[in-house]
DNA sequence: ACGTAAGCGAGACGGTACGTCGCGTCTTACC
DNA sequence: GGTAAGACGCGACGTACCGTCTCGCTTACGT
């Protein structure tokens, strides 16, 4: 339970977190210093030691917190079995959307211009569950396809991480209803092609 | 001219820029010490301070060698004019794809598992040139558009990057026209939807 | 009054000393920690520093209970004015002795293997008085004498610290009547010499 | 050979060494960081570790250093067979105080205020090799003594040490030999006594 | 006897020093 | 002139203790 937590633990946890999004936004995930954080957060370096064994794993806590939220938005699924049109975008596309939106600004440090490989990496596993089923649903897994499978389904999630990397990294110029139609728009069509699939039939 | 440079000191850098992408390989650009890469080099860590400021010109240079090579080969730049199609696709990027099977193994440290940002970073705006150069090609810069151009050219730059690494990483199951043709497939398609211009007629 | 203290604070006093020693003799002050005493004598180690300031001044205390109980055992001086003689040692001497007897332990710890130096120090300013005051006794402090005043006194000191060291380490194998016989033969007749008297005729 | 090693090195430790002692004597060893030890001797902290494990060590092997000067003053011991007596004090007990004196302020300091308590371990060990051999001339071994043995060697020792402190806490103000004859005057007659053997006689 | 002020256990925290590792510079000797 | 060997200043690492500070619990003492 959260609120059993000492509340100068939580306090120092919090501090600790945002200066590390602040200084990699500022100049990368590699040339931050356990020292520089804590100078930030402005807590002594010992007691950075005394919640997180190094800088990675302080990275990895925040990024779990962002994904357990995540998870437990899309839990449990909201199965919908609408037909998918460039009106009518999957709905857990729209709520990926809006839970970008919710921590926008570390989504934009994350994927933004210092990248931080570890989360595009984990990122994409995450991401991978979801266009699977997607795909499966679409067409059935044992039969043969113009494009190899693992190519598109690998595409078709880096699209996603591109897109979001694009909406956070200017400003989020659309909602995230927008967001979700136009990855519809560009990776649907293409990909019913290269699953061999007949092109739906949608008004433009 | 490099025919000039005395032989040790080519000797030298040679072995250094494979130790370099050696160690990417196992443990990561920053994981790496610059007395791992002398050591993997057999090379003394002093000489390497007379060759590079640190490891991340070394890193630089490399990327320099690759993509000097790269220039070389789309310049001039060889312009068709042919209609594209799932069985046509621009020459220039059939050029892309047989140059990095060339390069194939460094490609694939750099776009695997342990990314190298910065070489993903001027990877993309490399990309971008010619991608912006065919998009006005099909729809005039000034023309309103569905979907945000910015966005539209950053997801074909990203998709393909997606399929590079796919590629790399997969040990090139089929051939650099191959990857071509399934670039065109997969992006074409929905990018001229996002363009909102008529799709082209293609038979399937 | 020591019987109006708090019972739980005596016992935790008592508990801290008896630890203190106790690690003083497997390791030197030095090596020890506040958490070692701490944790040998089950006590928090926040509660140490309700008690004492820091492990200095732990020993200080420890040693001034000492040194308070061999002061009030020397107080009032016991003024014997006997000749002395290798069968009749100085009766303060043996008081000196038994009260080293008493708290023999701490003694062994004090002096033994690991030297408290600031216990020494202060041991040796204690015995200074006392050694004065029986030197001037045999010879006025005004008249020359053939070694150095200074260095006799400090000589007589020394070898009564020696001889307590070798008394307590070797498990008291005399009593402390005999310590200050031996202690009567072996100094007084170099120091007799020393100071240019003559030598007292006793029976061997 | 030390006109091998490394110029820098050996100016290195000497800054060290001399570095340590200075500090012993103003606060004492215990008191002493590896920091003001680099500081003093205006070295690096990190190269101090390049060269001794710890303050420790620098200890040890500053006081190796004297040692094996004092050790090859003395070999091959010069046996003098002469008889022992206030003016013809033994010749390897005058090399011993010329020793000191050549190194008065090492002595000083770690007999001094401070107490280096290792120092006084293995000084009184390497002082009984001497003592025992010269006692064991006087009286044979397995003659009963009114006093113990051990107890009379003990003191001997402990008193070349007292008097060896005395003299270079004050500023030696007697020669080398003059410090011998004063240690037969004060040890030897005491000692006779105390093994039981006659007094030798001699001119006062 | 019992209520309450104290002593105490637990542990977070700001600090200082530790001993280690890697950096980048430099000098010396070799080839 | 390029390289090997390695001492050095420097700065960050992760660890260990220090001494301070709440915060509740429990326990001896005074009415």
């Amino acid at each position: 339970m959260t609120h059993n937590v000492d509340l100068r633990i939580r306090r120092t946890r919090k501090l600790l977190r945002d200066a590390l999004v602040e200084l990699i936004d500022e100049k990368g995930f590699d040339a931050i210093t356990v020292q520089d954080i804590a100078a930030r957060a402005m807590i002594n370096r010992a007691t950075f030691y005394r919640h997180f064994v190094d800088k990675h794993e302080l990275l990895e806590r925040s990024m779990e917190d962002v994904w357990s939220d995540l998870a437990s938005k899309l839990d449990p699924p909201p199965y919908d079995t609408r037909q998918i049109g460039p009106h009518e975008p999957p709905y857990n596309l729209v709520l990926l959307f809006e839970h970008v939106e919710e921590h926008a600004n570390f989504y934009r440090v994350m994927l933004g211009k210092w990248q931080v490989p570890a989360f595009t990496e984990r990122m994409r596993s995450f991401l991978e569950t979801i266009a699977q089923e997607r795909m499966n649903m679409v067409m059935p897994q044992h039969q043969p396809t113009p494009v190899p499978r693992t190519l598109i389904s690998g595409v078709a999630i880096d699209m996603a991480l591109s897109m979001i990397r694009w909406w956070v990294e200017n400003h989020r110029p659309c909602t995230a209803e927008d967001m979700a139609k136009h990855y519809v728009v560009l990776s649907v069509f293409g990909i019913y092609r290269a699953l061999g699939v007949n092109q739906p039939d949608w008004p433009g």
